[in-house]
DNA sequence: TCCCTATACTCTCCAAAAGAAAGTAGGCAC
DNA sequence: GTGCCTACTTTCTTTTGGAGAGTATAGGGA
């Protein structure tokens, strides 16, 4: 006999699966944590240029930096603009997704900063906990 | 002589740098795929047991779900409850810390819904350049 | 002429992190 | 005894990430 199938109810509204499949995979994609420092520097400072980016974005290699910024592209959140020049120049700066993203994670940013002393509390007393 | 260190201005209002790593590192400690998916299966679905939560967060490995509840409890988003029975028992619930991240983190759950298919069009273009 | 600098990568090598699968504890039903 | 149940560990393999060197190209200086 297979397994029973307990019914839980769920007193959520019904979502397509797929659908659900789909935002998880977009926020596992999105919700990173190079590619969230990137989207803040570009919203903090606009256009900006690989240098610059990998001097302000603290502790990003330059892989992860080229690697992020060709996936934030590919997602359409970025535009990267290549000046034949030498040497040569790329400058970056966020499409309207890009600066919408930004807008839904300002509410995280918030939170990190007015929760930074909560968390280090709520740490020091599990740490004590052994 | 060393660098001449550029001086480039900045209009944003002056930030005190510690504080600004710490939110760095806050965001990417908890700006975390299996966190994110974790935290919204127990914001959807209340106090959860471990076997519950592995079933609900579609392909966690047990290890990072341990691994992953065990931060979260250190930095005070879940409490953790053991009922001293056989089979072990384990329940999980969010605290007000981690129901309070939920919330900051609804509007990137809201534009990942909203802009699905905006990303999923930027992609195909992406690709279809080469 | 040769060398150096600057920029935006790209490549290689090694360490760290993540995934898969099997093992553990310890009562309980058979 | 055998096997089951749950919440983990442990081990092993694969993937990912970081450090650092290499690349192309034009202009400037000795």
């Amino acid at each position: 006999m297979p397994t029973p199938e307990k019914i839980i109810y769920d007193p959520n509204p019904p979502v397509d699966p797929r659908v659900e499949t789909l935002v998880n995979e977009l926020i596992g994609r999105v919700a990173d944590k190079w590619t969230l420092l990137v989207l803040e520097e570009l919203e903090d400072h606009g256009t900006c240029r690989f240098t610059e980016l990998s001097r302000r974005v603290p502790g990003i290699s330059q892989k992860m930096l080229t690697q992020t910024l060709r996936q934030m592209e590919r997602d359409g959140l970025v535009v990267r603009t290549v000046h034949p020049v030498v040497p040569p120049k790329v400058e970056y700066c966020l499409t309207d997704l890009g600066h919408s993203l930004g807008e839904a994670f300002c509410g995280v940013w918030v939170w990190a900063e007015a929760n930074l002393e909560r968390v280090a509390r709520a740490r020091m007393a599990f740490d004590a906990r052994g």
